[in-house]
DNA sequence: TTTATATATGAAAATATTATCATATATTTG
DNA sequence: CAAATATATGATAATATTTTCATATATAAA
């Protein structure tokens, strides 16, 4: 089938998966803490906090979230929970901004 | 000098930065906008509307957003103004976000 | 110059996200 | 078991984003 030049499929569907995991990622703390987490295999929630410099709670907020969104995932261990990156193909969105040069 | 395994640098402003690029991008709108736009040289204001079926004044709000933050850009031709995408890099944002497996 | 058309603008309303706080829960240790 | 510690939870407040609507502006055409 040849295909219009003016028909482009847009499927809705996808598109809106697509922005649901940017928008998942689309936050400076949140980018910190997958770039943290690309660098050790796992973190407890205590050991981000410290190294973001920001509250419990909040962190833990966020890595909850995170988590039911599918970007990481996480193991008890005693008084401890790690977390860590459950897809290793998120990093690759904040190269690729990286080397967007939308100039700001 | 030797890096500490648990010295990770997170360059804060750098972050903003990125978050900001990825918010502007994370709307299903916005997104189907910058396909649209990868099919075409350019686009007028209507034909988006008309494309996207969506209300002329929420798709100029949406372009003259991603106008200002540095991802498309515009020429006027007598009543129209079309658009294009200025930065064709952000195109791999949305290949990225294919390819990451988040299952959700 | 009136009329029609395309786009922009700006305020307000609707909605979504993020941060804060107080406290609950679970686990370990003494 | 009581105390200490790590994390989670949930309500609320603070902010930010998105949508809507009414209208302004600019250009073209009659």
């Amino acid at each position: 089938m040849i295909s219009d030049i003016q028909t482009i499929q847009i499927n809705k569907e996808k598109l809106e998966k697509a922005a649901f995991i940017l928008k998942t990622v689309a936050h400076p703390t949140r980018l910190a803490i997958i770039q943290l987490l690309d660098h050790s295999v796992s973190l407890s929630v205590n050991e981000i906090c410290d190294r973001l410099d920001c509250e419990q709670s909040l962190i833990s907020h966020h890595l909850i979230n995170m988590k039911l969104r599918g970007i990481l995932k996480s193991q008890k261990n005693g008084l401890n929970r790690y977390y860590s990156l459950k897809e290793k193909d998120v990093l690759n969105l904040i190269v690729c901004i990286e080397n967007c040069n939308c100039n700001m």
